[in-house]
RNA sequence: GGCGGGGUAGCUCAGCGGUUAGAGCAGUCGCUUCAUAAGCGAUGUGUCGUGGGUUCGAUUCCCACCCCCGCUACCA
């Protein structure tokens, strides 16, 4: 059974995740669906970023001590994650014993592995943040803190230095060998520009005077930087230091599902410090796009900020429509590689179009003509099974262009795809066909239109099953389909279903109806905006 | 400033030397009524960022300029 091990980056437990902060979970989320079905042992980890001064702070000011703090704030990701049906097999706390112990073993073979020093660190200090600030924040604010407005000051500070210096030819190769190791291609080419025309410098991975953190075992006073603790989730979680058959099952990491904005650290910092402890470079990093927040008024398009009070959180979405709508908008509506945008009035209408009115509404009216003109079965005794509809070639090409684009991320497309080519289609299909008008004059080419319509549904939901887990299974169970729902895979949709020569709508109804998958969404009774 | 990406219909985008520049959504008009007032069909006079140039011919190539975005090192 081949492996499939992904991580997603982890998170500052600063404040709740917004929908940018789920969008990126989402993404890995289908790939992590998509490999089970496909049949590999997947491992899915996720974590929150916890030993950072600012959430010792953050901690102190609501008057609680970080430990206690980081665990609530764990406890309510997980409950988002849970909501949004994040299939994640492990969720790390930095803060945790188990994750302090591996990560101290590590950071100890690479200073016996030579690639840390002790140096010191000058920059811009801001005292009240108690944080150096990059040279370009200093800048851009005047020399004053951009949080504080106070001014920074030079401050020198002893040190340990990782030196990522040493690793350079190495990255540059490494990209060369592996081509695809950074996508999409536009990260990896800032990348290697940045190696190539500023070179890398050494990298500062410890603090002096903090409480919270993990100390430095081969010098205490010091504890560990972030970047150099966070980073080591991806094998601290799958066993490194302390179960090694199952790091050495699942690493290297075949993807980690990250920001644009941290591609550097997952690209250059991560695989050096891999590689200075004697352990492989991940096969894969992707960077995602974010999601920004179009002003309904204004119609100007923000950053998600709390300053400019846009943040919307999941759990809002989630309780006004459902997850499944809130995961189908952002992986149908913002293209995972770019970025992407939020509106509620756009929500509303992708909603409307592509769920309501376009599957929804297909799966109402076959099951509606065939319990009405069938009383529930469809029989087609003679004559070829009917074939799914597809808008162009043969229905296995179709599988394997959607296929493609989810395994190469292109998520948007491959719901596109399986809208354009296959359920719209259908809808047309029908209305050209009309068995509702046929099945007077021939009941039994009316029940051959029905099944093909039925076969495209069977098609959408085993294609649709890593995007909308919960959909694609409501579907799937409208009808009797023999294969297990647990052991379909892409491949399957490409095949006619083992039971052939009858179909029975298994679909609960009320009144003599179904009820609607995907209930339309009104604007105008607009509670949108909270 | 440097490097990279981009500016095409109201919106999101495809096209990247050649007949009248395309798709989806939204809008408008029909048809239909199996269905969630759903479905289907028809419908765009768009300076293809601006100005030059190359060419028989440019949205597509070259140059300049304007505007937007990303990276430019320790800020998820």
């Amino acid at each position: 059974m081949p492996t499939w091990f992904q991580t997603t980056a982890i998170d500052y437990p600063n404040s709740r995740p917004h929908i940018g902060t789920a969008f990126e979970k989402l993404g890995a989320d289908v790939q992590a669906r998509y490999r089970r079905m496909e049949g590999y042992d997947v491992f899915f980890l996720m974590g929150n970023d916890e030993n950072t001064a600012k959430v010792s702070r953050q901690a102190a000011r609501l008057g609680l001590d970080p430990q206690t703090y980081c665990n609530d704030m764990a406890r309510q990701f997980r409950s988002v994650w849970d909501a949004l049906d994040i299939s994640y097999d492990v969720f790390i706390q930095t803060s945790s014993e188990r994750h302090k112990q591996c990560c101290r073993k590590f950071i100890q073979k690479v200073y016996d592995n030579g690639y840390i020093y002790k140096g010191s660190y000058e920059g811009w200090y801001c005292p009240e943040c108690e944080e150096f600030k990059t040279q370009k924040q200093y800048d851009d604010s005047g020399g004053l803190c951009p949080n504080h407005r106070l001014a920074l000051v030079r401050r020198t500070e002893p040190c340990y230095y990782f030196k990522l210096s040493a690793f350079q030819d190495r990255l540059l190769q490494h990209y060369q060998q592996h081509p695809d190791f950074i996508q999409p291609e536009s990260r990896r080419n800032e990348i290697i520009s940045l190696i190539q025309t500023e070179g890398l410098r050494d990298v500062n991975i410890s603090r002096l005077g903090e409480d919270w953190g993990i100390r430095i075992p081969f010098d205490p006073e010091f504890t560990i930087y972030v970047w150099f603790d966070a980073l080591l989730t991806y094998i601290t979680g799958i066993g490194y230091g302390d179960d090694e058959s199952t790091f050495r099952k699942y690493w290297p990491a075949d993807v980690h599902f990250i920001g644009k904005d941290i591609t550097r650290f997952h690209c250059a910092l991560w695989p050096a410090m891999l590689w200075a402890a004697g352990e492989q470079a991940p096969r894969r990093v992707f960077a995602h796009g974010f999601v920004y927040v179009k002003n309904e008024e204004s119609g100007v398009v923000e950053k998600i900020s709390k300053s400019l009070g846009n943040v919307i959180e999941p759990m809002e979405v989630i309780s006004k429509f459902s997850s499944e709508a809130f995961r189908y908008y952002f992986l149908r509506e913002c293209p995972y590689p770019s970025d992407g945008e939020f509106s509620w009035s756009r929500f509303a209408e992708v909603y409307n179009a592509e769920l309501a009115n376009n599957l929804g509404n297909l799966l109402s009216r076959c099951v509606n003509l065939i319990v009405k003109n069938y009383e529930g079965v469809l029989s087609w005794a003679e004559g070829p099974l009917p074939q799914a509809v597809v808008a162009s070639g043969e229905l296995p090409e179709f599988v394997e262009r959607v296929r493609q684009q989810v395994e190469s991320f292109h998520y948007h497309l491959a719901l596109q795809a399986i809208l354009r080519e296959l359920l719209t289609p259908t809808n047309q299909y029908l209305e050209a066909q009309a068995p509702w008008k046929l099945v007077r004059t021939d009941a039994a080419a009316a029940a051959q239109v029905l099944g093909r319509a039925v076969e495209s549904l069977r098609v959408a939901a085993i294609l649709l099953k890593p995007f909308l887990p919960r959909t694609a299974a409501t579907l799937y169970h409208s009808f009797d389909f023999t294969e297990p729902w647990e052991q379909v895979r892409y491949a399957t949709a490409a095949q006619p279903p083992v039971s052939g020569r009858q179909r029975r709508v298994i679909a609960p109804l009320q009144d003599g109806k179904l009820k609607p998958l995907f209930p339309r969404i009104d604007l105008s009774e607009a509670n949108l905006h909270t």
